[in-house]
DNA sequence: CAGCGAGTTAACCGTCTGGTCAAAGTTCAC
DNA sequence: GTGAACTTTGACCAGACGGTTAACTCGCTG
């Protein structure tokens, strides 16, 4: 008979040893991809190799190239915002700040592909995450501005724009994502030691630049 | 007889008035194109149709893909790079710095689509431009370091890392032209005002962050 | 160890893509 | 107003692209 219904159809459960391990393979194959080429940039068949498969093969784990992002996205998303979720209103504001700072800077290190995967969708005018960028994300930054305004009315930070402040933020620790290459050729760097002084740096300009007079 | 060898070859000055304006609406097109979807994910036919031309007829003007790329990099890397250019040893240090963040806002705001030409293609790993990122540009950056510095060793800034704090501004502010579709989704803004507003945010942030105590 | 479903593949399809070519049309200086 | 240079176009090409099909092989369970 014809093969079998592809496995992503209905079941969220992984039902094989072998579907678990290609479909990693593959994901971790586009997620080069896409942050590279940007979605319309990447071919199947470049994912495929990376992958170490033929894209038929490819194709019957995932049926469409919109797929493949779609279950990278899904796994991306709210993982990203996790260390946004952390800021309490109830912890020490600047303490707070740093913590946010240097666990963004961690994934900017750590994980550069995925931020430039969200950048380069964000950059071709985010069409395959809309949705989310108007509902749990617009919502979470929405709540985390409430926070940021908790802590100026009480006197814990200087009186600054909430949003700009959140936008600030993410803008100056995901540059070492997106920039990668920028950065390394302008500093001449190798390693990742450069994070560290970009830490240091960070912390000095936003505790500094926010701590009430 | 055959058409006559293609305009861009040898000389430099515009030759007809057809030729500029022609070559004005494809590279017009192109920064669109690529900016939205990298030099990959561009194509020469959407190129034309932007441009309000055949494929053939644009390829009259630049005979491969890559001549529009870098054309398009030609005119903009310099210009890109002029607001750094203007940072004087000479004048006020912080006022210097609130120069230059009002100039880089500006032109996020202005040339949204330039500012993500740049950064798709360093994004991307730069392979069209790494000569000009290890040349003009590391030269520049350096340069100001040393400016940098010395506003320091005045004592006219806090002692920060002269590096990351290009990189904070150059971040900061063009955050606002490649992530303007979630700045204004998270904001629920439309028109420009918004960048007053991270205009003073950022002045405040980083003129209290770097003034000495 | 048989059999069934999971996994894999060669061959293929229509469309898109970057690019070529020769011929036709247009512009402009003389 | 004419001719040479400039511009535009339709037809075309080879390879890349996303995706399909049918038949094959493999791996696991009874």
């Amino acid at each position: 008979m014809s093969a079998a219904e592809p496995p992503r159809a209905a079941r969220t459960k992984r039902r094989t040893r072998i579907q678990q391990e290609n479909e990693e393979k593959i994901l971790d194959s586009a997620l080069e991809a896409f942050s590279v080429h940007g979605f319309k940039g990447a071919t199947l068949d470049a994912i495929a190799e990376g992958a170490g498969m033929s894209k038929p093969n490819l194709l019957y784990y995932f049926r469409r190239k919109e797929d493949i992002h779609a279950a990278l996205m899904e796994g991306l998303l709210d993982e990203w915002l996790e260390p946004l979720d952390a800021l309490s209103a109830e912890g020490d504001a600047l303490a707070e700040i740093r913590a946010y700072l240097r666990l963004k800077l961690q994934m900017a290190r750590d994980r550069p592909r995925e931020s430039r995967l969200f950048a380069s969708e964000i950059m071709s005018g985010a069409p395959r995450i809309e949705a989310y960028l108007h509902g749990r994300l617009k919502e979470m930054v929405a709540q985390k501005v409430e926070v940021i305004r908790t802590w100026i009315a009480d006197g814990k930070i200087r009186p600054v724009d909430p949003w700009h402040l959140i936008f600030a933020i993410w803008s100056t620790t995901q540059h070492y994502a997106d920039f990668d290459v920028q950065v390394r050729i302008v500093m001449g760097v190798e390693g990742d030691g450069h994070i560290d002084d970009a830490a240091r740096f960070l912390e000095e300009l936003f505790l500094k630049g926010l701590a009430p007079n």
